[in-house]
DNA sequence: CAAACAAAGTCAAGAATAGTCAGACTGGGC
DNA sequence: GCCCAGTCTGACTATTCTTGACTTTGTTTG
């Protein structure tokens, strides 16, 4: 019999096939939106049982990406990857951020992104110039806006970036 | 005289038999599902007697695929390989697949797999893209990774996938 | 600005499965 | 009757799912 979890996961994903058909290029499109609470209250569970079916079935692994908010009007965003990423170094370095990162390790993150392929150069110049900009942030404080802010110019080049043909 | 294991095996085969009458296909018709501990309580025995069941009776020397899944939930599946498989092959093959593999021998396998005709090249090719991507994977991860996509993807193309024609 | 409210996250405990393995049991061949 | 291969069980382990109490973060209101 299948778990709630099994039924979980198949509502988000029949979520993507709905924008897939309303979008011409299903690779790129855009992530979809929803509420744990809502969600929750629908299937009858407790808002932490979403939070686990995302934790184990939309992992980078296998092709999924998600990112929240909390607070009033919170909400879960999931995108759905390109199919010729590399999962490892995508973990790699969504494990780096989760830390925070500092100006060194930044660019060490960018460029092993740059050797990969998976960015451009130019675009990788441009991001480490908007987050690097002030080094005048110190201590925590500055390691989490680094971090921050790389994550989301990473994400962007990843996701809806183009990508540099040559694969080393 | 027949014995306990004996009935369990029959019972689980005629499952098969009621699947085979409702696909046109027989040959590829999906997996039967089953649990363990429903299937120990029909024949009132100890659920490892089942699992006994399993690993002496459909063995891929039998040709027969089992794969499970533990917790709330949980179910064990069950294939019926198609007639002309080389058995011994995907005997190797899943052994190898068990453990976790590099891509060294990712490619192996596969190269394998066409030259005996099971898979076609250009299959194999797509199989081999899509799991190896680039040798950038590393680690234990990667090795699971690697693994568990190979596996799925020669699962495919071995039970439902076309097969070429020509046997060497 | 502070307090109240409204999300989402974390973590550990407990339940529901399945797997493992050593040892007991059984039935047929000798 | 004895022995061996095959069968069967039970105790223990591993995995997966589900929940609930508590924490953290963001918004709104007074």
């Amino acid at each position: 019999m299948a778990s709630l979890a099994d039924f979980i996961e198949g509502h988000i994903k029949l979520l993507f096939d709905t924008v897939d058909s309303a979008c011409s290029e299903p690779a790129h499109c855009g992530p979809i939106e929803l509420q744990r609470r809502e969600l929750a209250e629908r299937f009858r569970c407790a808002p932490s049982q979403i939070t686990y079916v995302l934790a184990t079935r939309f992992t980078p692994a296998r092709g999924y990406l998600v990112e929240s908010r909390r607070g009033g009007g919170g909400h879960i965003r999931i995108w759905r990857l390109r199919a010729d990423l590399d999962l490892d170094l995508l973990e790699a370095v969504e494990a780096r951020l989760g830390a925070g990162v500092d100006p060194t390790t930044a660019r060490e993150l960018v460029a092993r992104l740059v050797d990969s392929g998976l960015i451009r150069r130019h675009d990788a110049e441009a991001a480490l110039a908007a987050v690097l900009d002030d080094d005048q942030l110190g201590g925590a404080v500055g390691e989490l806006v680094r971090s921050r802010s790389l994550r989301a110019v990473i994400r962007f080049l990843l996701l809806q970036g183009r990508v540099d043909g040559r694969r080393s």
